[in-house]
DNA sequence: CCCTATGCTGAACATCCGTTCAGCTGGCTG
DNA sequence: CAGCCAGCTGAACGGATGTTCAGCATAGGG
C-alpha cells in the first residue's frame, strides 16, 4: 500500500533522472534530448546526470537496456503459457495493455525500432522468430493455410498487430483514430481479424464466399 | 545525351545545397543536419546556405515540397490509367521502381512519415484514400470480400505494401533481406501476394484449401 | 571525535550550433 | 568604360551543448 503513496519525490535521484531521460527521449527522440533538460525534469543539477552515468550516452544506455529488460520480462513469460496457439495473440494483448499502462511506453518503443538503434532490431527480430514459430503451429494444427514464405508472412502479421504502435501518429491522421482510447484500438483489431480471417482459415473464406 | 554526362560540379550551387541536404536528411534526420555539414557536401560555405534559403528551416522546407512535388508527379499520372482496378499495384510498383533509381528516396520517405511532419502525415492520408478507393472498386468488381471497415483494411494493405519502405531496416534485420537487391522486393511481395490472395479472392483460397 | 565516502552543486570549459555582416568577385547592362 | 548586382566567402556573434572540477553537506564507521 505504502508503495502506491508515494510520489516522484520519493525516488532515488538516480531514478528520476531515467524517468526524465525516457520520457524526454520518447517525446523528442535522443538528439533532441538534453542533459539540461534532463535535470531540470528530475530536478536535479546537470553535473549529477553525468555523475550517475557517466555520460549522455550512459544515461541513453541505461534506460534502453531497462525498457528492454522491461519488455521481455512481461512478454517472454507468457510464451510458456498452456494454449500455444494463442501464444501471439496474447502477447499483441499483453503489449498493448503495457503501452496503455505505462503512458510514453509506445511512443518510446517506436523511437527505438524506427531509429535504428541495435536494441529495437533484435527485439523485433525475436518477436519475428515467436511469430513464425506461432505460425508454424497454426499450420499444422490445420488452422492455417500453408505459406511457402513463412516467416515473411510471420513478420506481416506481426506488422499488423503493432501497427498502431509502430505507425501510431499516421493511422490516427488517415483513418481519424485515437489510440488513447480503447476503442480505436478495438476497430483497427476487427479490421485486421476480417481482413486475415479468410486467410489464416480458408474454411470460413469459403463459406463467406459471394 | 549532355544531361547525361553532367557531374555534381555542373550543378547550380543551390542545387547542389538541396541535394546535400536531401542526403543527409535522409541519412540522420532533420535535427542531426548541420547547416556546416551541408555546405561541406556540396562544396559551398555556410553563409550561401543561408542565403539561398533563409535559413535551414528553409532548406528543410524546400527540399520536403520537392519531395512532395516529386512523389505527386510520379504517383498521380498512374490514377488515371486505364484498369482502375489495379491502380494500387501500378502505384506500389512505380513507387518501388522510384526507391530503386533514387538512392536515399526510400530513407527520407520513411523519415518524413514517421517523424510525424505534416507533409509525412498527408501525403500517407491521400495514399490511403487512394487505396480505399482502389478497394471499393475490387469489392464492386466482385474480387474482394466486402469489408465492414473498408478504410481500415484497404490502410493494412498499403502498410503491407509499403512496409519495404517504412519498415526496411527492421525487415531486412528480422528476415535478412536487402531491398537494395530486386529479389528482396520480389520475395515480399510474394508473400505478401500469397497472405492476402485468400481473403482478395475468396474463390481461390477455397481450391487452395487442404 | 575525526575521517572518509557518498550525493550533490555552481561555475567554468571548449566546442558546436544557426545566423549575421562587411566585403570580395566576375559578368552583365547602361 | 562605369556601375551594379547576384553569387559567394571568412570571420565573427550569441547561445546552447556535453563535460570537468573543486568544493559543499551529511551520514556512517573507526
Amino acid at each position: 500500500m505504502s508503495t502506491q503513496l508515494t510520489g516522484p519525490e520519493d525516488l532515488t535521484a538516480k531514478a528520476r533522472i531515467r524517468g526524465a531521460a525516457f520520457a524526454l527521449v520518447a517525446e523528442r527522440g535522443v538528439h533532441a534530448t538534453t542533459v539540461r533538460a534532463i535535470a531540470q525534469r528530475a530536478g536535479v543539477s546537470p553535473a549529477l546526470v553525468i555523475h550517475h552515468f557517466g555520460s549522455k550516452q550512459g544515461v541513453i544506455d541505461a534506460i534502453s537496456t531497462w525498457i528492454v529488460e522491461y519488455l521481455h520480462r512481461n512478454t517472454r513469460e507468457l510464451d510458456r503459457g498452456g494454449d500455444p496457439a494463442q501464444a501471439l495473440q496474447r502477447r499483441l494483448v499483453r503489449f498493448e495493455r503495457m503501452v496503455a499502462e505505462v503512458p510514453l511506453l509506445g511512443a518510446y518503443v517506436r523511437r527505438m525500432l524506427l531509429d535504428g538503434q541495435p536494441d529495437g532490431l533484435d527485439w523485433f527480430r525475436r518477436a519475428v522468430d515467436l511469430s513464425a514459430e506461432e505460425l508454424a503451429h497454426r499450420e499444422r494444427m490445420g488452422k492455417a493455410r500453408p505459406s511457402t514464405d513463412l516467416r515473411a508472412e510471420a513478420a506481416m502479421l506481426l506488422i499488423l498487430g503493432f501497427a498502431p504502435v509502430l505507425l501510431g501518429p499516421l493511422l490516427e491522421h488517415a483513418l481519424g483514430l485515437d489510440f488513447d482510447d480503447e476503442r480505436s484500438w478495438t476497430r483497427w483489431r476487427d479490421a485486421e481479424s476480417e481482413l486475415l480471417t479468410s486467410a489464416l482459415y480458408p474454411g470460413v473464406a469459403a463459406t463467406d464466399a459471394p
